[in-house]
DNA sequence: GTATTGGTGGATACATCGTACGGTAGGAAG
DNA sequence: CTTCCTACCGTACGATGTATCCACCAATAC
């Protein structure tokens, strides 16, 4: 039954030599131009040159489908492969991460939405637990889930935050100034209500970081929470 | 133009008084019930007993209608109100924050996913920026950003993780029967394989962690990572 | 060689969704 | 009383995911 093992159905002539992966792919290059409520199994059939049916042939569903995709994503994170110390193999999957993430951002949406199973995300699951559980501090397998969970938590948590504040910049335009007339007008007037200090303060004095380095910041400050030992 | 400030209008005489705030209540029961896919503006109107156009008269758009069910929320998340210590204000707020999430489980598929800038959501940052500000070793306002980032990066996490346990652990029945059933057998001649050891140690030989900790553990995990003095 | 049958691929059809639009009724003004 | 304008409301449209049905083709039986 589950989704990344059924058999590949072999087309009787040889019409459009369609497979899942071929699918996948026109799937996530559609979702990457147009986001994934752009996306309709009638669209990637078009663009197949097929008749929407003829999906279902290949997959049972959309959401199947999701996975599919999601899985795709997971084998090119799972390529970054290991790193001299486990510290360096966490850094170096996460980033990979970030870095699918920021290519698809349709899988930020996806991240932690749903249970990821697939082949290569078990593969990128295995990794980074093989990692942390090397890591100081690391002793039992208790010990390992919680790393393993607290790392997920601030990379999912990270991932959407990052692309969502990217979308919100490229709809409201980049630059300041349709910053100001967009959100602007209503964001600066509930400030002024002086009901909301810091986030003004924040807003307003706050330095706009670097994305990437807050991204290792927030990575920095669980794994040395993971390390540093902590009383039984 | 903004969503949680634009005029109420007044219907002309008053066949059925309806109002923002019914529409956003009878929406959250809905998707509470049935799912943010099982939630449309025509249910809705049905349950309030109103044709589906009129509910456009109090809202643009489906999103709008998103963002108000979130604002919403958010406000029973702000009635925790501040605490004696910086530390217990923040945790008091992550908590009610996972709390909601747990009681409005699409509330945590949108965790993230767009900006929350209602008044609501607003005075929620407010009370952790102001909390943060508190905390040692945060000196000015770009460790506020930082700590404040970090802090929301693992709730969103965390709660989108644990939400997405709960569903698939719902879905598969929550005994180990059901789960052996259902996933199981793809899981369990996926984990045979020996590709993925770490993972398959973690899935037969850990513990159920309860959730509750765990969202504790995380959440003190980046907690004493923001306290911790760092080199300028 | 012909008729039949089984199975497969594609097109049509359906329920549902968000939302645009045009008619209509009812109050205000002349 | 008539006329106009505004505000409400139902209908309609395009799009979606998916079930169903139909026609065609290949292989087999006679």
């Amino acid at each position: 039954m589950p989704v990344w093992e059924r058999p590949e159905p072999q087309p009787r002539a040889v019409p459009v030599p369609l497979s899942r992966e071929k699918i996948a792919a026109t799937a996530i290059r559609l979702a990457d131009a147009n986001g994934l409520d752009g996306l309709s199994l009638r669209k990637i059939a078009k663009e197949l040159g097929v008749g929407p049916m003829r999906l279902y042939d290949y997959v049972i569903n959309k959401s199947e489908l999701l996975d599919l995709m999601v899985d795709v994503v997971y084998a090119r994170i799972a390529e970054v492969g290991q790193r001299s110390g486990w510290r360096d193999t966490v850094l170096a999957v996460a980033h990979a991460t970030r870095d699918a993430a920021l290519d698809h951002e349709w899988f930020s949406d996806l991240l932690g939405g749903r249970p990821h199973l697939g082949p290569h995300a078990l593969a990128v699951g295995e990794a980074t637990a093989a990692a942390l559980s090397a890591a100081p501090g690391v002793r039992d397998i208790d010990d390992l889930q919680r790393a393993v969970g607290a790392l997920n938590a601030v990379i999912i948590g990270s991932v959407r935050r990052e692309v969502t504040e990217r979308r919100t910049a490229r709809s409201t335009g980049t630059d300041e100034a349709a910053f100001q007339a967009s959100l602007g007008p209503y964001l600066t007037r509930m400030l002024k209500t002086g009901r909301y200090p810091t986030v003004a303060r924040l807003v307003i004095d706050g330095a706009h970081l670097n994305a990437e380095e807050t991204f290792n910041h927030n990575l920095t400050t669980i794994l040395d929470g993971i390390t540093r030992e902590r009383p039984a």
